[in-house]
Order: C-alpha cells, then sequence, then structure tokens
DNA sequence: GACATTCATAGGCAAAGCTCATGAATTGAT
DNA sequence: ATCAATTCATGAGCTTTGCCTATGAATGTC
C-alpha cells in the first residue's frame, strides 16, 4: 500500500491538536480509526511520527518535518478540488474561441459585453481570422469552438446555426426607405450602394447567386471592413449591402435594415465544434450566451 | 469521499500515455480499474477531465490544468517517503545534543570524528554547557539527549553510564612515573599538581570526597579548562588531577594516567535522555557510537 | 485508592476496490 | 465490405480495506 491524503489529514490534525481523540473528533470519524491512521503512516514511512503514552501525544523530530509536507499536500489538494469545482461551475476558466472578421466585429461584441457581465472572471480569447481560415484554425489551435459562416461540411465538426441573417439593405431610417417592405436587386442598381470587395466571402456568396439569375451586382463603393460599409450609411453615401444580422442596432441607431429579394438570400452564422470534444464549461457557458444573444436577434430583421 | 492520491496517480498516467489502458499496465493494475479511477476523480471534481472514445483519449483543459497540481502532489508523496526513509536509516537528519564543557572538549571529538565518518550527511549541534544546566537544557530544549556527570536522579531522565573514569595523575611518561601502579592522594602533597579550579563539578566531587576524610587537596596551580591541565603538564609543570577518560591519547601522546587511591574516587560519564521519547534515528546512532568509541575507553586506565 | 481520561486492540460488518468477463465502438487489413 | 484487433465502459462477484463498537491497559487526578 501506499501513503493516502487521509493518512495525511489525520497525522496533521494529531500533530495539530497534540491528540488522537481530538484529531479523530475533528475529521468526523473515531478515535479508534484515527489511531490506525497513524500507525498506517508510521508503517508506510518507517519512521515513529508520535510518542504515545496513554496520557499524552508527543511528535518527534520526523513528523516536525513531515508536517510541513503534508500539510502542503493537503492544501495542494484542497486548491486542486476547488479550482476544478470553480471551472466547473465557469467561474474561473478561460475561452479561446476563432471568429471570421465579420462576426468578430458586428456580432461578437454584444455577445461579449453580456457573458463578461455573468462571468467576470473568465479569461476571453477571441481571435479574428478570414473566413477562409476558420476551419483550419479551430482544427489546429487550442480554440475550442469557431464562430462564422462557412458553406457545406467539414469532417470532425459539428456546425449548429446560431442566427442567420437575410442579405438586406441598410440605409437610413427616412420615411421613404422605412415604408419599404422589402427591395429587389434590381432596384439596386438605381441607387447608390456599399458592399464588401469580390474577395470577402460575403461578396462572393452574393455574385454567385445573381450570377446564377444574369444579374449582377455592381456597387459604388467597395470596403473591406463592415464597419466602414455602416459608417458610410450613416453620412448618407449610400445603401449597405450586407446580412441584416451585421448591423448592431445599438451602434447605428439611425439605420434600418429591409431584406433584399429576388433573390432572398440568406446568410448563416454557425458555430463550429470539433466532434467528440467536451467544451470547457467556460466555454459552453459563453456558447449559451451566444445562441441566446443572437436567436434575438434573428427576427428583427426591420429595426 | 475524497480525492486520493490512488486516482491522481491514474489521472497522470493517463494524461501522460494518452490511453487507459497503457497507464493501468503502468499502475500494475487492470484496464477497467484505471478506467474506475478516472470517473472517480471527476466526479469528485466535478470536472469532465478527458473525452474519451473507444479509440482514443483525450485530455480537456481542465485536465491541463489539473495535471500540474496531480504531478505536484505525488512528487510531494514520493519526497516526503523518501525523505522519511533517509530518517529512518539515519542517512539524513539532525542530532541536537547537550554536553557538558568537559565531555564536550576531551570526549566528544573522538566520537563526532567516527561518526562523521559513517554519516556524512548528519548535522551535528552539540551545545556545550555548564555541567549544572546539563538537566535544565536537555528539558527545555529540542536537544535529544545530554552527555556528561550527573549525580543524583532526575524525573522523567533516565540515565545510563556510558563510561566511568578512575580519578587519576596524569603525567609525562617518565621512568619514575610509568613504574607505578597508583598515587594515594596523600603522596599528591609532594608534588606539584595541576587542578581543575573550585567551582567545577570535578573539583567539587574531589573536596568533597577528600574532606570527609579528613584530607585536601591542595594544588599547585588551578585551571579551568581540561586541556589547559593537559597542555600544562606536557609542559612538565605537575600532575593533572583528572578522571583518567579525560585524557585523548591521541592528542597528548606523551602522557599517561595512574589512578588515584585512598580513596579511589570514579567519575562516571552518563547518558541522559527524556523518558518516553523515542530518539530520532539519527541520535540513535550516535549515541551507539558514542557507546562504542568511549567503552572502549573505560579499560586502559594507563596509556 | 477510586475515578476519569486517553490510547491500543479485537471482532464484526459495510463499503470500496479490484479482477474477470463481456459488450460496444472504431481502426486497419484483407 | 467484411473481419480481426484494439480500446474503453460496464456488470457480477470476490477480496480487501476501513470503520465502528466494545473492551483493555495505562496514567494522571481528586
Amino acid at each position: 500500500m501506499n501513503v493516502t491524503l487521509r493518512q495525511l489529514r489525520a497525522f496533521t490534525g494529531v500533530y495539530r491538536t497534540r491528540s488522537i481523540t481530538r484529531a479523530a473528533r475533528e475529521l468526523g470519524i473515531t478515535q479508534s480509526a484515527a489511531s490506525l491512521l497513524i500507525q498506517q503512516l508510521e508503517a508506510q514511512l518507517g519512521v515513529k511520527l508520535f510518542d504515545r503514552s496513554t496520557r499524552s501525544v508527543q511528535p518527534t523530530l520526523a513528523a516536525d518535518e513531515a508536517f510541513h509536507a503534508a500539510e502542503r499536500m493537503l492544501s495542494d489538494a484542497q486548491g486542486l478540488s476547488r479550482r476544478m469545482r470553480d471551472l466547473a461551475q465557469a467561474r474561473a476558466g478561460r475561452v479561446a474561441f476563432v471568429a471570421s472578421a465579420g462576426a468578430a466585429s458586428a456580432l461578437m461584441p454584444s455577445v461579449l459585453a453580456k457573458f463578461r457581465a455573468s462571468h467576470p472572471d473568465i479569461e476571453i480569447d477571441m481571435r479574428d481570422v478570414a473566413a477562409d481560415d476558420l476551419v483550419p484554425r479551430l482544427s489546429t489551435t487550442d480554440a475550442e469552438f469557431a464562430i462564422g459562416s462557412v458553406e457545406g461540411e467539414f469532417a470532425d465538426m459539428t456546425i449548429e446555426t446560431l442566427t442567420s441573417g437575410r442579405l438586406s439593405a441598410i440605409g437610413r431610417r427616412t420615411a421613404d426607405f422605412a415604408a419599404r417592405r422589402a427591395l429587389t436587386w434590381d432596384e439596386l442598381a438605381q441607387l447608390p450602394t456599399i458592399a464588401m470587395r469580390r474577395e470577402t466571402r460575403i461578396r462572393m456568396q452574393i455574385d454567385q447567386a445573381l450570377s446564377a439569375q444574369g444579374k449582377r451586382l455592381d456597387p459604388t463603393y467597395e470596403v473591406t471592413l463592415i464597419n466602414t460599409a455602416l459608417a458610410m450609411t450613416a453620412q448618407g453615401l449610400g445603401l449597405a449591402i450586407l446580412p441584416a444580422t451585421m448591423l448592431p442596432a445599438d451602434q447605428f441607431p439611425t439605420l434600418i435594415a429591409r431584406p433584399l429579394v429576388r433573390p432572398a438570400l440568406t446568410r448563416p452564422v454557425s458555430l463550429l465544434q470539433r466532434q467528440g470534444r467536451t467544451l470547457s464549461p467556460a466555454a459552453q457557458a459563453f456558447v449559451a450566451t451566444a445562441r441566446m444573444v443572437l436567436a434575438g436577434r434573428t427576427a428583427p430583421a426591420s429595426g
């Protein structure tokens, strides 16, 4: 057999109280059990730890030395338990995940704010990457999940749609614009528009879908960052062509989104996880928050 | 129940080998036992530690954290065992004891040398005190035993005589002196003598014994330190009046001791221990050495 | 000298821990 | 695609451990 923490607990108890009976009471066991534990430990270590008479229990020099080591191990054990309990309850820990640039800038800020409020001590490590890198980064780094728009399926990955935004025209809440229920892609030709560059995933999806119908988008401006497009729109430079989900209502209160139809295109925002890997409790809590926050954003395509 | 070292051993094994089967082999238990230990630990900590499929065992983030704490506790446990084993075998440790000034200077050096040779890693803390302080110091400090000459009995102390030296006249190995078997105290009056000061224990014993017989010692010189007396004797200044045991043969090869008779006085050198207190293994080893070295010195009262 | 307290030990029982046997899932080879 | 091999999980059954109660022995107290 081997030294056990049980024995060490009895040992430190007896050492501190100088009494087997008192230590046993502390541990909630009988005096005889405590006596046995001490004997076992002595046999195990090959050292007499206490000079015992029926009247007194005197630690030996060996016990003096062993005491510190024992206390350290016990406090380590307690620390481990506590730390794991904190992790389990998502009161501590770290969430590392990947987000596509678009999701990171337009969607995640509100999620992060909400999560931070409920889990102030969780460290968050969000890595925003180009859409193409989303899956590779998730596979090869210690990121626990990814959030962004992906097409198709991936081996060893589970995909869950968190929210999905219809591709919309976003513009200032003018009487004219607000009155519209929707716009067709054809109508856009008459208006100044701000779209994402051709290299971006969003734009590629649009161009592909439109060209299938023999149409094409001919934007007035082309930008790289979603926020740039929204800012320009807010300045009245044109309509931003984006998924409705990408409009943070609180950040651009003057803007509203109106779905584009013929064809109606939707762009899902998905949660990707590696199959067979449990998320850490902290990550689970984060994902739950993301689901909640983003689900509340799917319906109101109009502001 | 509580976390056990057994569980932690299984955990670190699985963590390192990424396999329950291999870890079980290392621990010398069956795969199912190891599997159970991991499940217990997970339940105990409330955290999933491994993502297990039938084909792979992947540590979770919680496991990464727990691993270091677990390793530390296990190495602490091993360190404790090893340290205790060393103490038990007197390969490590510390011996603290009290010695009367006389014993410390005349008797202990050879004991210390012998002990150091066989137990090089044991730290020795010898405290030389006035004879009167021997017992008080042993009672109140962390000294494990005391060596010196004491009279009478003491509560809670066991006394064992290690060696006992007859009070002798010590002088240079001249033909005259070497021819003598013994000297009487009366004969000393005719000769130059060197004795300890009246305040010392040795001298008090002498004065008391002689005055009981209506005699008295009238030394030519009175000194405090035994070594001083011996050095003076070696210079031919007179005969030193000391217990024969106090003459280190190797240090003063030119000197020999001849017992004093009428009355013959002996002065025991005793080992004192606190009753009911086990000596540390190191101290036991030291005491054994002292017994051996000093026993070898009792017989040859003559050089 | 009787009493109270404390530690050690023995007997018995409940629980824990292990092994063996088996099942389910997955990988690699034929 | 099927089969063999490997690996983890689970259930039954046995052994060992661990604990409690009861009792004995020693020691200090009134």
